[in-house]
Formats: structure tokens, sequence, C-alpha cells
DNA sequence: GCGACAG
DNA sequence: ATCTTGTCGC
């Protein structure tokens, strides 16, 4: 990485403190763009992180296919210690660097990017989607399997029943009911993206399940590479009960 | 002060 | 997210 890149890295993401995370959140909210995607894009990238608590370890996982058809491309992998706290509203700066060092291995960059949690569907207007928006410069698309913020009517149970999610009187995102029966999906636009534009691409990516199929593929190999980790490390366990 | 609270 | 067995429902 080069030096220009790597300060405004710097200056997008690093902080030391919680106070300071949000200070960031505040300013970099303003630089958020909201506005129509254009759907004539090639490369659609999904990421996912796992843990592996015995060793403060992450697992991150960025995986991109082919638009529309959503045929996979390639999938990259970074391991990392945790170095930020899980607090709900500063996710961001516990997975977005992950998930960055794992972008960096792509051969073949994405154009758009389908995040595991909120977009602008946020306290301060910075989820997750939104700060990996704005860090790598391309559409995102936030969509979480819970809700952080804001509220909304009560959703029908059929599949593709949706309803609008509000913060104060303004709407942030979409509640989506992916399949009959199950909690629903909270859609919201991460970078570059808007709300209409968002719900749609998601709908466009789901398949048989409740998550969207590239979010899944993401996340079943992250977790798979963190269980591999665990069994081997369950194993030297038993192999070599004391170092002495 | 009392809840709520992405992964 | 992670820890965990069986089990309720479509």
């Amino acid at each position: 990485m080069g030096e220009w890149e790597w300060l405004r890295y710097r200056e997008l993401i690093e902080v030391k403190t919680p106070e300071e995370a949000i200070k960031l959140q505040k300013k970099l909210a303003n630089s958020v763009v909201l506005q129509p995607l254009s759907f004539d894009f090639s490369v659609l990238a999904a990421a996912d992180l796992a843990y592996v608590r015995e060793l403060d370890s992450y697992v991150a996982v960025v995986a991109t296919f082919s638009w529309p058809d959503l045929k996979q491309l390639e999938i990259v992998s970074h391991i990392g210690k945790v170095r930020f706290p899980y607090i709900p509203g500063l996710l961001s700066f516990r997975e977005v660097p992950a998930i960055f060092e794992a972008w960096r291995k792509l051969e073949r960059k994405p154009d758009v990017f389908l995040c595991d949690g909120q977009g602008i569907a946020h306290p301060r207007g910075l989820g997750l989607a939104s700060h990996l928006g704005l860090l790598l410069d391309i559409p995102t698309v936030g969509c979480a399997k819970a809700r952080l913020c804001g509220h909304h009517a009560e959703l029908g149970i059929e599949k593709g029943v949706r309803t609008f999610l509000y913060l104060d009187k303004k709407v942030i995102g979409v509640v989506l009911r992916s399949r009959a029966g199950v909690k629903p999906l909270y859609v919201s636009p991460g970078h570059k993206t808007d709300i209409e534009s968002s719900v749609r691409l998601v709908e466009k990516c789901l398949g048989r399940y409740r998550i969207p199929e590239p979010l899944r593929v993401a996340h079943r190999e992250a977790t798979q590479i963190a269980r591999r980790i665990k069994l081997d490390l369950s194993r030297e366990n038993q192999s070599l009960p004391s170092s002495s």
C-alpha cells in the first residue's frame, strides 16, 4: 500500500478509544452519498468474519461474484488479531480493518459491496457498510440480521413483504422478510446507493435461504476456516499438555 | 436512572 | 460473534 493510501486509511478508521470513534463517525457521516445505484456493473463482493476466541483472532473473508449471474469468482481470507472490542454502534472499527485486509488480496476488485451489518440505519448514520463504502469509495449495501436502531410497523409473515425503518421521522432503511416466517433482514444503503436500489440488490441476491447467497458464501467460508483453526488448536493441546 | 444494543 | 443437544415446526 502506498504512503498516500496508508494515510487515507488511517484518517478514515484509525482510532484509539470509543470516544474518538464516535467523533470520527459524526464527521464521516457527512460524506456518505445517497444516490440511485447503476446495476450495470460486473463484480459484486460480500464479506463476513468468524472469530476464534481462544486466540483473540478473527478470520475475514471476502467473496466476489459476477453480476448479475452471481457466479463465484474469487474468495480470499485474512487472519488477524482483534484490535477493537465489539461495542454496539462501533462495529465498523472492529470489522472494517479486517475486511479491508482481505479485500487487498483480491486480484479483481469489486464494483459493489454487500455487507453483513447496517448502512445508514445507525445512530450516527455510519454503520459498517457506510464506513466500508467511504474507505473503498464504491457503492455498498448494508444487510443486517437484526435491528440496531429505529422503529417500524409490524411485518407480515409472508415472503417478500417489507416496511420502512424509521429513525425519528426519517426513513433510514427497509425491513424485509426474505423467507416466510423467518426473522426479517434490515436493509439500508451504505454509500453511493439509495434505499430502493439497496433493497433491489438484496432481493436479486436471495436464493432459497434467509440470508442473501453472497453473504452465505462468505459466512460459510469464514466459519469453516475458524473451525479448522480451533480443531488444530485442540489437537495441539492434547499432544502437548505442557510446554516444559 | 432504566432499557436498547449490528457482529 | 461464540458456547452447545436436542428438538419443534414447515
